[in-house]
DNA sequence: CTGAAAGCGCTTACAG
DNA sequence: CTGAAAGCGCTTACAG
C-alpha cells in the first residue's frame, strides 16, 4: 500500500507536509498542494483510516447496529440512516445483532447508533452499553438509562388505529401478536381509553413473522363475538394474517378490518392496500443522523426525541358492518 | 479509554507484558497473565483495532458490499454470511452501495466481499476494484478480470426453469424482466436448446421491483399466442406478476405456470407457493466465507467458484393445459 | 511556507 | 520470563 510517505519521496516535500497538503491545510503555498495532489492522484494513494482515527480520533464512520436484516423494516431503516448520514458528511458502517456492541467497542468509529432490538437481557444490554465509550444511542427504545435516546411513541400509534377503528363503528377490536409488551400495552390502554371493551381472546398469540401471523388467525376459532377489526403488530405479522383472512372466506374490509404496524412500501402491495400506522421511516432517519452528529460535536441536545406514529388510510378498513 | 498502558500500570508491569499476556504469548508466566486479565476485565479493557490492524495489518474484521439492501436477497446473504464468517472467527461489517469499493480502500479490513451490483459503468467499478490493495472477490459476477470471483451459473438455472416447464408440456414460455442480460440471454439459449420458439412479445419488460414485475402484467395484452407459463427475472418481480395474474382472473398453474428466480422464503408464502430456481443461499454464503479466508491466508485458490442454481417444486408450476 | 518530532494504541523482534 | 524500543500511517503543535 502506498502512503504518505511514499507521497512525500515522490512529490519532494517532506511527510508532514504531503499531510497537511491533502488536509487542505492553507498554509500549504498552493503551488505545493497542487503537485502534491497530483502525485497522490496519480499513485492512487488512499488515506488509511484506521492511522487517521488512531491519531486524531475521528475516522467519519458511524456504526449501525441491528438485530436481524431479514425484516423490510430494518432495510428500510438502514438506507435512509445510511443517506441522511451521507448528505452530514459521515460513512455509515452496519452490523448485525449482538456483536454490534463488541465490535463497537473495539472498532472505534465516531459514533453508533443502535437498533433497540428484542433482548432476552435487557440489564446484561445497558451494562455493555454503558462501557460504550462513545457517542452512542439507541435508537427505538422507549427509554433508556441516563442517555439520549429517540422514542417510538408506539402507544400512542396504537391508540390512533384504535381511534380510526371506532370511528368506523367496530367495538371489537383484536390484536394480533404478544410479543412486544409496549404495543400490547398502548392496545389496552386505547381500548380502555376509547371506552372499548378487552376479552382475553381479543389477543392472538404471534411473534414477528409472517407465519406467526398467518397462523395466529387460522388457529384462531371465530365467532359472533370476534373482533371485527385487528391491528397487527408489524408489517409481517400482519401480512400473514391478512392471507390467512382472505384463504378463510373473509373480505378485508368487508367483514374485518385489519391496521398494519409499520408503513413500508409492500404494505400497500398486499392483496388488499393496507391501512397502517407507524412512525415516518424517512422522518426517523434524519432525526437519528441529527442527534448523532450533535453528539459527535459535544452539543447540548434534548432527549429522548419522540417520534410520532402516523396513520395511513388505505383500503383494509371500512366501517364495521353492524 | 483505558488502553494497555493504564493495565500495565494497575498491574505492575510494563505495557509489553500486557500486551502478550492478552494475546495468550506462552511466554508470559500464567501467574502474570491472570493478574493481567484480571485487571483488564476488572477494568472492562476493549482492545482498540484500530491500533492492532496499524501494527499487525490485521482486524479480523471482513467488509461486505452491496448496493442496496431492500430485496430479501440480500438481507438473506447477508445474514448467512454473517453467521459462517463468525464461524470462522471474523466479523463482518456491511456497508450499502458505491461507497463500497471507497471506504474499503481506507478502512483496511483483512479482506472484503462484493456483491455483483448492477452497475453503469462496470469498467470503472474493475478499475476501481483493482485498486483496492487487499484480498478480494466479487460474489454472484459472471466474470472477473484476472481475479477470483464466484460464479452463479444463472444461465444453466435459466435453462433448468425452461426445461421444467417443457416437461409439463409449455411449449410458449415468456420472461418477465429485461434488466439483468445475463438472464435474458440465458433463456434466449434455453429456448434454442430446448428447441421451443422465441417470439418478440415473449419478453415482457421489468426492471427488478415488484411493481415492475406488476405492471409487467397488467401492461401485456393476453391473445391465443401468448405464453402459457413465465420465468420472472427475481423473486419481486415475480410476485409482482403473480399478483397482477391473479388479478386478471388467471389461475396459477393452471391457466399459466410462473416460476420466480432466487429462493427465498417468502416465496413459498405468496398467494400461490411459487416453484423457484435459484441458488442455495446457504451454500454461497459458505463458499464465499471460505474463498475470502482462504485469500486472507494467501492459500492457492482455483476460480471461479460455480454454485448451479437448483429448482424448487412449488404449487406455482403445472402441466399445460393444451 | 515547510519540516522534524512526538504521539495515537497496539505488536514484536531483540536484549537481558 | 519480562521489558525497552522501534514501527505501523497518520496528524499536529512547534520550530525555523
Amino acid at each position: 500500500m502506498i502512503t504518505i510517505k511514499d507521497i512525500a519521496k515522490l512529490a519532494g516535500v517532506s511527510y508532514s507536509t504531503v499531510s497537511k497538503a491533502l488536509n487542505g491545510d492553507p498554509r500549504i503555498k498552493p503551488a505545493t498542494r497542487q503537485k502534491v495532489l497530483a502525485v497522490a492522484e496519480k499513485h492512487q494513494y488512499r488515506k488509511n483510516i484506521m492511522a487517521q482515527q488512531l491519531s486524531t480520533g475521528r475516522s467519519n464512520i458511524i456504526g449501525f447496529v441491528l438485530d436481524e436484516l431479514s425484516n423490510p423494516l430494518f432495510s428500510n431503516i438502514s438506507g435512509n440512516l445510511h443517506a441522511e448520514l451521507k448528505k452530514r458528511g459521515y460513512q455509515m458502517i452496519l452490523v448485525v445483532a449482538d456483536d454490534g456492541v463488541d465490535i463497537f467497542s473495539q472498532l472505534r468509529v465516531d459514533g453508533c447508533i443502535l437498533w433497540d432490538y428484542a433482548l432476552e437481557d435487557r440489564e446484561a444490554f445497558w451494562k455493555k452499553f454503558a462501557t460504550l465509550n462513545m457517542p452512542c444511542f439507541v435508537l427505538g427504545t422507549d427509554e433508556a438509562p441516563n442517555s439520549p435516546y429517540i422514542k417510538i411513541d408506539r402507544k400512542e400509534g396504537i391508540y390512533k388505529a384504535v381511534q380510526h377503528l371506532q370511528s368506523l363503528g367496530h367495538s371489537r377490536i383484536g390484536f394480533i401478536g404478544n410479543s412486544q409488551n409496549i404495543k400490547l400495552e398502548g392496545y389496552r390502554e386505547a381500548l380502555q381509553r376509547t371506552g372499548l371493551g378487552l376479552e382475553p381472546h381479543y389477543v392472538l398469540p404471534a411473534h414477528s413473522s409472517w407465519e406467526d401471523g398467518y397462523f395466529a388467525i387460522r388457529n384462531y376459532t371465530f365467532g359472533p363475538e370476534s373482533p371485527t377489526a385487528f391491528i397487527g403488530l408489524n408489517n409481517l405479522v400482519t401480512r400473514g394474517a391478512l392471507r390467512a383472512l382472505l384463504e378463510a372466506g373473509y373480505n378485508v374490509p368487508k367483514d374485518i378490518s385489519l391496521i398494519g404496524y409499520d408503513d413500508l412500501p409492500d404494505m400497500q402491495y398486499a392483496e388488499v392496500a393496507l391501512t397502517t400506522i407507524g412512525p415516518p421511516l424517512e422522518e426517523l432517519a434524519a432525526q437519528a443522523a441529527e442527534l448523532i452528529v450533535s453528539l459527535i460535536r459535544g452539543e447540548q441536545t434534548e432527549y429522548p426525541v419522540v417520534i410520532q406514529p402516523q396513520l395511513n388510510h388505505r383500503s383494509s378498513t371500512a366501517v364495521s358492518r353492524k
